[in-house]
DNA sequence: TAATCTAAATGAACGACATTCATTTAGTGA
DNA sequence: TCACTAAATGAATGTCGTTCATTTAGATTA
């Protein structure tokens, strides 16, 4: 390349702490969401983030002590999106089902990070705790106690994570081609879902209504096992 | 193991076919489940395998296309563990919740395979599709109508992988750290969760106190929602 | 003010790992 | 008998996350 011609070429950084710092959490956390949006999570290695944000790839762990923990910079972001405002204003039933379906939709485009949310602590991640406590406070506002309150949250984010699998799904997962003669039934139930008649191509969203099916029986009976004393 | 030396010398095989094939797909099936409960997930690579089975890592791609190809296989096996028999002898609920149960306790000991279950095709997956047709006829049997069952069934699959996850999760997952003054309700709540007194360390498996109420309400909700006329 | 410490960058290098390819050898079918 | 295919070896490749020595600049302290 030119080395110092007239017109701005991209000057090549030397060496050496910079006297404006290029990196901070918020900067690397906006590029990752950038690349993911653009590229998906195979578009998301350290070496692309780092040439993203014109950086050495080795200048992200001075800030992220692993790729993991740019995954966990993601996910709390993203919690921020997840729509908790409804328990606020609404009945519980439709303020679970409203934020169970805006985590879903959320998570269903960000795949790779059910693992880090389903198993990471929720240490210095405060967009999630945040949204945990509207959901805590929902809940008290519904009577619910104090001492049902996690397990029946954990029993609906298993089923929230588990739906945004079943989101990307593709079309033909219940093929079972060669195999049809020996699951006569299932095969049965399969190209019979969602419509009784005969194949009639009724135009459906296979997940939209297997969650919410799912959705509206957890909800019903949560209410009724766990849920306040009338 | 000994060829026919005395001493057991690892003979080293030279380049060509072999007169007896070393390879199958149930051989690798085998060796990759072995690997697995031995050095878990991370243990199990191409070169790994290859060395168990005593072969070269580029001879186990005349047999499986990919090592996505490997982890289908396993999984595959795996489905064969799901304990189906309940939906020949029992009622429906009490059916569906073993069901339910031993698929949730094969797949927390694998969660890898969790995507490859939920975003790969049936086809060729022997045993997954009859797991499927046995709990189809268990449906069937219990009266459910065919175009509701696999909506169902999805329902609680999507269930059971999230509440595979949970089973992985760390105790402290909800330890909100420095952050306990901006969520104080939902701290309450973890603090108290499942007993109502103060932190009486009553010896308890969240997990599992999650999965059943989770379960107990899906079945309850479902019978209620989607299950057969009365 | 000078010396020291720490923060934040570069760039080279490493070690896994999945995968491919040329090559070799052994059965199989025409 | 001869071509073809199946099944192995071994070398090589490319991607990726991560580490480390080094450099520079700001911050702290004597």
């Amino acid at each position: 390349m030119t080395e110092f011609a007239v017109h701005h070429v991209p000057t090549r950084r030397r060496a050496g702490r910079p006297p404006q710092a290029l990196l901070s959490s918020a900067r690397i956390t906006k590029a990752a969401l950038k690349l993911v949006s653009h590229h998906g999570y195979k578009g998301l290695t350290m070496a692309a983030l780092a040439k993203s944000l014109n950086v050495a790839p080795s200048a992200l762990y001075n800030h992220v002590s692993s790729k993991q923990d740019v995954l966990l910079l993601v996910e709390d972001h993203l919690m921020g999106r997840v729509e908790v405002c409804a328990f606020a204003t609404e009945p519980w039933d439709a303020a679970v089902a409203k934020w169970a379906r805006s985590y879903r939709d959320v998570f269903a485009a960000h795949l790779p990070l059910i693992p880090v949310i389903a198993l990471l602590p929720v240490t210095n991640a405060p967009a999630t705790v945040t949204m945990y406590e509207a959901v805590t406070q929902g809940f008290l506002a519904a009577g619910w106690a104090r001492e049902s309150i996690i397990d029946a949250v954990v029993a609906l984010e298993s089923f929230i994570y588990g739906s945004a699998y079943d989101v990307n799904a593709p079309e033909d997962i219940f093929d079972v081609g060669s195999l049809a003669s020996e699951a006569p039934d299932f095969s049965a139930a399969v190209a019979h879902r969602g419509n009784p008649d005969a194949a009639a191509a009724i135009p459906r969203n296979d997940a939209d209504a297997a969650f919410t099916l799912g959705l509206q029986a957890m909800i019903a009976g949560l209410a009724a096992t766990a849920g306040p004393r009338k």
